[in-house]
DNA sequence: TTTAGGG
DNA sequence: CCCTAAA
């Protein structure tokens, strides 16, 4: 499964190690990080095996961890093994910075496949590796993978949200519905925490398939091909404007291309390629099934493409989506994440692709030889011959595509980035990994790279980087209202107002989501540059910029750890003084409540989504496997910039505290409570948070299963 | 740089 | 709030 090798790039990038923590772990669980250590800017990917497996675990365990919210959650220790199969997968890397949120996805090509080809084994084995083999040797702190970077972690909470098991269930899994959790994407990852649960809560539940996956009414939605709305029943679309439909005609592509963005997400902005391909031509049908209960939140992504772009042969380039079943039993993965962050995985089981993000700074989508890959199939009876492609995950819709061998990598680039952005929500780049290779001439046609159908299947890989686009527009991310209602019902906290920082600090989310660029830039030296060819057509002309942006090497978070004894040097001066006390003030201390219910108290919540083949599809590729979604469910760091970024001279460690003493307090008699009142309702609500997120985490204590199982699912 | 905790 | 070990 691992791509030694290959990943380099990736490893780096997805090095990262995606270990999630436990809350109370031993720090030194924590620590994995150590790899992470310094300089680890970009590299955070993260194995998606691992979390994969850590999934198939959770999943398996059926104790619904995963899907709970709580379960969900869970917090996870990395356990050795995970680490192990972490590592292995990651390879290198490891070294994430502690980001908020790491994310991978990993296309994993099925065990079948690696049987069929000698040829495409020999080449991927590199990158394929036993899993126990590798398991073994993986350290955990590879495992680990750190990132530093929040920003993308709103992506992924984004996909979260849609992901959730409400936007599943409730239908939303349409192709409206995919189109408008899009949108989503952007959003501030903080109304994440809760919404993670909800995406786990699900899997908790039923051991099967998030909601979209469940139910096997799965309907095949085109995405493109015409309008996509968001669906109305989209919970949380309403604050963000989420409400405006797009339509998506053929006029619309070339402009549109930005009208595919969604006002909402500016973040995505950047990321938005521009989707050259005709979409016209562009078929994209999500199947979901859905669960009854909540309605969808999908929204949707906005594919749009540039007619101008677009390249001839592209019209023929078709795009599903189509909702993952269910989970196999068979299916076991279990990854963990560390720290921080989120991660968020996917696999796709039978076929090896990985699709790692990093939060770091890219993401990367990698489907190789071995053991991530993603397969073409040619029809060759057709006088063109299409490549087909597709994606599958869970939670996400599984994603088809065909494209004929005659089109360029350019418009590949753009067809599954246009794919993938519909699913994660953009913000991602999208390489094309040939035996390992990135190829970076997207003039040339997939014919010419040699990615045949025949050839291919495993050959082929995707890697995603992170766009490193900030989009200043952003508009603050619709809040969860709705969301918190439904969930509210079970949980404890959602009667929490969702408003909190989006609606007071809209500016923040809009930070996190600027910070993807930074991450990008670190990566730079690695995959960027493989990945998107100059030219690369598939990127829109913002996205380009964008791109170029990222370039040039944005020193500052590799430089960041040497440079802190400067730092130190800095504060030294006046260090000595105390600062004056200022006591929070009770607006002060409810914004801190908001933030916290919000956000949580727990580390890490990780999501994993199973999914399996289609049998019919089976035959052409591959793809995929799984999906995991770890993220960082709390952070104070997080709170800080939520609700108190304006307050300058109140720092993390001065939010912790006062959660600290916060709790305390409410713990004591009012008679011993000194200083300026808190009134009850906040204390009580102090204690209810801290209560529910620390059950989350302890819900979310991994046992991980073995992983040779978790590895097997095809 | 952050986190987690003790002081 | 401070201080710091760990990460």
């Amino acid at each position: 499964m691992v791509f030694p090798k290959r990943s380099t790039s990736e490893m780096e990038s997805g090095g990262g190690s995606h270990v999630a923590e436990m809350p109370r772990v031993p720090k030194s669980a924590r620590g994995k990080r150590s790899i992470r250590k310094k300089e680890s800017p970009g590299q955070m990917m993260c194995a998606f095996d691992l979390l994969a497996s850590v999934a198939g675990k959770l999943l398996d365990e059926g104790d619904g961890s995963l899907g709970n919210p709580s379960a969900a959650a869970p917090v996870v220790d990395p356990s050795p093994k995970d680490v192990k199969q972490f590592k292995n997968e990651v390879m290198d890397q490891d070294s994430c910075n502690e980001s908020a949120l790491v994310s991978h996805i990993a296309f994993q090509r099925p065990a079948n496949h690696h049987a069929r080809k000698g040829e495409d084994l020999e080449a991927s084995q590199p990158l394929n590796e036993d899993p126990k083999a590798k398991s073994e040797t993986l350290d955990k702190e590879s495992s680990i993978i750190s990132c530093s970077k929040a920003e993308l972690g709103c992506n992924f909470a984004a996909i979260a949200d849609r992901w959730s098991p409400e936007s599943v269930e409730s239908g939303a899994c349409t192709g409206d519905a995919v189109a408008n959790a899009m949108p989503m994407i952007t959003a501030g990852f903080h109304k994440n925490a809760p919404d993670m649960f909800n995406l786990l809560d699900p899997m908790d539940v039923d051991v099967k398939p998030p909601p979209l996956v469940s139910s096997d009414s799965t309907g095949e939605m085109p995405l493109y091909g015409n309008k996509i709305r968001r669906s109305t029943s989209f919970p949380r679309a309403p604050k963000g404007g989420m409400g405006f439909t797009v339509d998506r005609d053929e006029e619309d592509d070339d402009d549109k291309s930005s009208g595919c963005t969604h006002p909402i997400t500016a973040t995505n902005k950047g990321f938005r390629p521009n989707c050259t391909a005709g979409h016209s031509s562009v078929k994209k049908l999500l199947a979901c099934k859905c669960r009854k209960v909540a309605p969808a939140k999908m929204q949707k992504g906005d594919l749009s493409c540039s007619d101008v772009d677009r390249k001839p042969s592209f019209r023929n380039k078709k795009m599903y989506y189509t909702r993952q079943r269910t989970q196999r039993s068979t299916f076991k993965r279990r990854k963990m994440f560390d720290r921080h962050s989120t991660l968020v995985s996917e696999e796709y089981a039978k076929s090896n692709a990985k699709f790692t993000a990093r939060d770091s700074h890219t993401a990367s989508l990698e489907a190789n030889k071995g053991t991530n890959s993603m397969t073409f199939q040619k029809s060759h009876e057709t006088d063109d011959c299409h490549v087909n492609l597709r994606i599958k995950s869970f939670k996400v819709p599984e994603l088809l595509i065909e494209i004929p061998e005659t089109a360029t990598v350019g418009s590949l680039k753009k067809t599954v980035l246009e794919a993938v952005n519909a699913i994660l929500g953009g913000g991602l780049r999208v390489g094309v990994l040939h035996h390992g290779k990135k190829v970076r001439d997207d003039n040339k046609t997939l014919m010419q790279v040699g990615i045949a159908h025949d050839d291919v299947l495993d050959n082929l890989g995707f890697s995603l980087e992170p766009n490193s686009t900030p989009h200043p527009s952003q508009h603050s991310p619709p809040e969860d209202t709705e969301f918190l209602e439904t969930v509210d019902t079970t949980e404890p906290l959602a009667r929490i107002a969702p408003t909190d920082s989006s609606s007071k600090h809209g500016e923040i989310d809009a930070s996190q989501e600027l910070a993807l660029a930074p991450l990008s830039a670190n990566y730079q030296g690695n995959d960027h540059d493989s990945v998107y060819s100059p030219g690369g057509m598939s990127s829109p002309d913002k996205a380009s910029t964008n791109w170029r942006a990222i370039v040039p090497v944005t020193p500052a978070y590799s430089n960041a750890g040497a440079i802190v004894p400067a730092n130190k040097a800095k504060r030294s001066p006046e260090q000595g003084q105390r600062r004056i006390r200022r006591p929070f003030s009770v607006s002060e201390v409810e914004a801190l409540v908001l933030a916290v219910e919000k956000l949580g108290t727990g580390r890490y919540a990780v999501y994993f989504p199973h999914f399996d083949l289609d049998r019919k599809f089976k035959p052409l590729y591959f793809f995929v496997s799984y999906c995991a979604i770890i993220w960082t469910l709390f952070r104070w760091r997080d709170v800080k910039l939520r609700a108190f970024d304006s307050a300058k001279h109140r720092t993390y460690v001065d939010l912790k505290d006062k959660w600290k003493t916060l709790v305390h307090t409410a713990s004591i008699s009012p008679q011993q409570r000194r200083g300026e009142p808190v009134p009850q309702e906040l204390l009580d609500r102090v204690l209810a948070a801290q209560a529910y997120w620390s059950q989350q985490q302890t819900k979310l204590q991994p046992k991980t299963p073995p992983l040779a199982e978790a590895r097997l699912l095809t």
